[in-house]
DNA sequence: TCTTAATCGGACAATTTTGTCCGATTAAGA
DNA sequence: TCTTAATCGGACAAAATTGTCCGATTAAGA
């Protein structure tokens, strides 16, 4: 569905999120340690981030990422997705048609645009806001937990 | 969404289907004409249908492939997918945990859950046999026209 | 019986995706 | 000013998926 660099996109701005709620800026290894994600794969889709203008870097000595406030006011999951993944989930044919349209359907076109139109739309109703709200009330997690070994 | 040899696979499907209303056997080139798709790939997609039961081969000169009739009966798209692909799409978590549950949420768990369901229902209800009659009428098609070129 | 055309399976190759490493640059703070 | 710790980008490596090739086997039909 979403690629494992989406996956990790979407978390990481999760996590931007939530740091922005006391203007706390984070490392890469911060953010890969909160999200559990290797660290210097996520550190390229933080860089696809920042280039399209959602995250801020700080290079330097103390310097890590943040998120741009302005646009992460009203920020869907689908806006990240978009950034990441592209358009592909939004118009790819299931049987894999390239010119799959409703004058050249595939034989599951007309069910499957149903389908689809429900997750876009799933998708961009989605507030990045509330799925960080989520975490920070304990009610959902963005890693599975460790047990904590003393030896 | 699917991979790319259950779209073949499906496609394949849908073919013998359409070859079984008049009883005929298909070649490994006939198909991966029919569908346009690569040969020897095809192949393999079709080894595990057949392995899978749901498609027969004879082997020898004047072989090839055709669906088991009895099992196409009532055949789904979904039966098909889980032969290729697996449950996957059923139980895969938006944001790759790997224990996303109830109990341990990520945090789209509770509004993603529904656009999965929707999207298993579809392939649950959705028939091959209806897919293959569409391709018949002409309503539907399983690749793109290729323009004959005379030269 | 021999040739031919088909599946079958295993090995291999190419491509894409995922993941790692490292050197360059940058800036903080001692 | 120097050391340290961070991002940035490019090259590289590993793994997964997609795709190809070929030899073995099988059976039809001349």
């Amino acid at each position: 569905m979403l690629s494992r660099a989406c996956e990790y996109g979407v978390k990481a701005v999760i996590c931007l999120t939530i740091a922005s709620r006391e203007d706390r800026i984070k490392s890469i290894g911060d953010i890969s340690r909160n999200i559990q994600t290797p660290e210097a794969f996520t550190a390229k889709v933080l860089q696809k981030l920042v280039r399209a203008g959602l995250v801020n870097s700080i290079k330097g000595k103390n310097g890590g990422f943040y998120i741009n406030k302005e646009k992460a006011e009203n920020l869907k999951l689908w806006d990240v997705v978009q950034i990441i993944d592209g358009d592909d989930l939004r118009y790819r044919c299931l049987l894999g048609l390239s010119n799959c349209s409703n004058a050249k359907p595939c034989p599951v076109h007309e069910s499957y645009k149903t389908i689809r139109e429900d997750l876009v739309r799933f998708l961009k109703r989605t507030e990045i806001k509330i799925l960080s709200d989520r975490v920070i009330r304990g009610e959902s997690i963005l890693k599975i937990e460790t047990i904590l070994r003393t030896n």
